[in-house]
RNA sequence: GCCGAUGUAGCUCAGGGGUAGAGCGCUUCCUUGGUAAGGAAGAGGUCACGGGUUCAAUUCCCGUCAUUGGCUCCA
């Protein structure tokens, strides 16, 4: 008698073996059609196999990532299939499933090549063998039995894989003619894979390491239904309008030229307006949390990173030295605030009474970042960082890092950014080679802030080796409108740095001490954030006006109607006036031909202005005088919400 | 840096071996007072750059640069 727990608690009893399958025909023939997978006391496996012994059990749909897991990956088993049938002796690398849909590595051969025209092929290709409603058979083999069949086949790649597994665990599965290395789980058969995209050919590395052959990655996805597919391509398309470089070039926020270089973001009068809008509401915030401000140059003698260590680290792959005509000095490109501020510290003597000391910078840094990296806002190689390093006795440490954690969530909730990963980034778990410092320093900063993470309530997930050489860190990563994940905030914990530069403050007990740094950058830079919060705004209209947000950006198509009605009422104010962040001087009316294009809404204000008044002029009504900024936002979330009440 | 793709008027794009087109935008004029309105005329491009093949290249080939989907990297 086996007995089968289902996760509402209620129990299934059977005389003999039972498959995924069975239960859940048993459960409901309706059922039966749409479960992919199988839970099996923890461990997915395909619905075929059968259970021998008592297990709790979760049926897997489409809807649950372990469904679609197994769809996709046995989505990537039959293009394999596809290829092998179409490209005779390709052969394979691995073929995961991935957040959207699936890839499989494969080398061609040194003759041949796969082009975006192939993708017809492949997908008439996959359709017919798909319909073909091949089982996927599960094979337990052994090692050696493993390495003779791709010894047989001449696929190098899959021998090194299987010569990494035990023994004993090594399971083939097989489909129509072809037989793949693979631990499952898959579906019971190709017939459910019914619509069929390839979605691009990329180049990548065997097993991630640069120094080894490159495969040709194919990437794909499939769906039970065609319509899905449809839906699917759709979403991509609404993604795509949401981009900032798209966006940024619609609204003229930003811009690049060939002749000043790739990476370096020009910013445009609107850009430059909403970036500085940005600016001073950390300002603000940062003078309430006692920062202050200082300014360091944008070069520095090479020393300075060779102190650091960063030079021995990343200058050879760096922007390389400026030197002098006559003297032959070195100078370095900053590409980080931190070292300056350090010496701004040491400008004069310390005591234990002074500390923390916040040193702030809105500091641009340049580094060399790959050309094939490169990406819109997001990775360039000359940014500002909203920098600050914060200078503590280690009894201060925690109760610092908190603050600084505080700073990020009003940040965060002022412009709604919910959806937010908090990462901390610690050392590998046993090679430490990478890293500069003692053990004893990187314990205590790593603890400090699992700490204080903790403390905090946060929702946080951990990974090891991510830490920065010189400390670990706690990443907030906010993912763009495709999907692509990127580091907003951070903030660092470092021991190491003070060591290296000295630095110093003189304790109760009239002592020399080494205070301890913390290096932390809310936005992360302001080129970075900006894209992300375009992309995050974008589309998600209707939005509110409050005075605690900062800006309202890009409206999507889709409201273009309700945001013409929103604009012209907009547009019976002087907005430029606002835009023009409190400037005196009135600026000129929004021109009709600009309200024509996406329309978009620059700022209303911050909380930290409300105070504040605005030159706000009613147009042909003569000049009404100043307004507050508060009443005006308010009179325009009024106006937004009685317009947002006709698109409910 | 590596693999793939792309690079045509301000923007979005079509075209294709014999020296270029559309829509939107822009300029001027006209019309119009319920509205991203209509009409007329016009300005804008050595078809990214360099080289090759050819009687002839923007169109084919090679290289460079930039952009882009990934990989590696990311202080």
């Amino acid at each position: 008698m086996i007995k089968i727990t289902l996760p509402d608690g209620s129990i299934r009893e059977y005389n003999e073996a039972v498959s995924g399958y069975e239960i859940a025909t048993d459960i409901s023939p309706r059922l039966a059609k749409e479960v992919l997978s199988i839970t099996v006391n923890d461990e997915v496996w395909d619905l075929q196999r059968k259970i021998t012994e008592d297990a709790n059990i979760k049926l897997h749909k489409w809807d649950d990532e372990e469904g679609k897991h197994a769809f996709w990956h046995s989505s990537a088993h039959l293009m394999a299939e596809a290829l092998e049938a179409l490209y005779p002796g390709v052969k394979f690398g691995i073929g995961p499933s991935i957040d959207n849909g699936f890839y499989y590595d494969i080398d061609l051969g040194d003759e041949r090549t796969l082009t975006d025209a192939d993708f017809p092929t492949i997908e008439a290709k996959m359709k017919e063998l798909a319909q073909q409603k091949n089982e996927y058979k599960r094979n337990d083999v052994t090692k050696s039995e493993a390495i003779n069949y791709f010894t047989k086949k001449g696929d190098e790649y899959k021998i090194e894989l299987i010569n990494e597994l035990e023994e004993g665990t090594i399971t083939f599965y097989e489909h129509g003619h072809f037989t793949d290395l693979c631990k499952g789980p898959h579906l019971p058969n190709t017939g459910l894979i019914k619509a069929i995209k390839v979605l691009s050919l990329a180049g990548a590395y065997w097993r991630g390491d640069e120094t080894r052959k490159q495969l040709t990655r194919v990437y794909g996805i499939t769906f039970p239904k065609q319509k899905m597919l449809e839906e699917y391509l759709v979403l991509l398309e609404e993604a795509k309008k949401r981009d900032h470089r798209k966006i940024g070039k619609e609204l003229e926020l930003f811009t690049f030229s060939q002749r000043v270089g790739q990476g370096l973001p020009l910013w445009l009068p609107k850009g430059a307006m909403l970036r500085e809008r940005l600016e001073n509401f950390l300002k603000k915030i940062q003078k309430r949390y006692e920062y202050q401000q200082v300014i360091a140059p944008h070069i520095g003698l090479k020393d300075l990173w060779v102190t650091s260590g960063h030079y021995e680290k990343y200058g050879k792959d760096s922007f390389q030295p400026i030197n002098t005509p006559a003297e032959g000095e070195e100078f370095l490109l900053k590409p980080m605030n931190c070292p300056h501020h350090c010496e701004i510290y040491k400008a004069k003597q310390h005591s234990y009474k002074d500390l923390p000391i916040r040193y702030a910078e809105f500091g641009t840094v340049y580094r060399y970042e790959q050309s094939g990296e490169l990406h819109g806002l997001t990775r360039v190689r000359g940014f500002t960082q909203d920098d600050a390093h914060i200078f503590c006795r280690p009894d201060q440490l925690k109760d610092e890092f908190k603050k600084v954690m505080d700073i990020i969530s009003i940040i965060f909730d002022a412009l709604d950014f919910k959806n937010f990963t908090a990462q901390v980034s610690l050392r590998h778990q046993t090679d430490h080679s990478k890293y500069i410092g003692s053990e004893e320093n990187w314990e205590k900063a790593e603890s400090a802030i699992l700490e204080a993470v903790k403390e905090k309530d946060l929702n946080y997930v951990v990974e090891y080796d991510e830490a920065a050489f010189y400390g670990p860190k706690l990443d907030f990563m906010v993912k763009d409108a495709l999907g692509r994940s990127w580091q907003l905030g951070t903030i660092q914990v470092d021991y190491n740095l003070p060591e290296r530069f000295e630095l110093e403050y003189v304790g109760s007990d009239n002592q020399k001490h080494r205070p301890v740094m913390i290096h932390r950058a809310p936005f992360g830079s302001m080129e970075r954030f900006v894209a992300v919060l375009i992309e995050h705004t974008a589309g998600k209209f209707p939005l509110w006006l409050t005075p605690d947000q900062v800006v309202v950006l890009p409206i999507s198509e889709k409201y273009n109607d309700y945001a013409k009605k929103v604009l012209n009422f907009l547009n019976n104010y002087d907005i430029r006036t606002l835009i023009d962040d409190r400037n005196e001087k009135v600026g000129k009316k929004i021109r009709d031909n600009e309200l024509k294009r996406i329309p978009y809404l620059l700022i209303v204000g911050e909380k930290e202005f409300e105070h504040e008044t605005v030159s706000v002029r009613i147009q042909g009504d003569g000049d009404k005088g100043s307004m507050k900024l508060e009443e005006f936002a308010e009179l325009v979330n009024k106006e937004v919400k009685a317009q947002t009440e006709n698109y409910k």
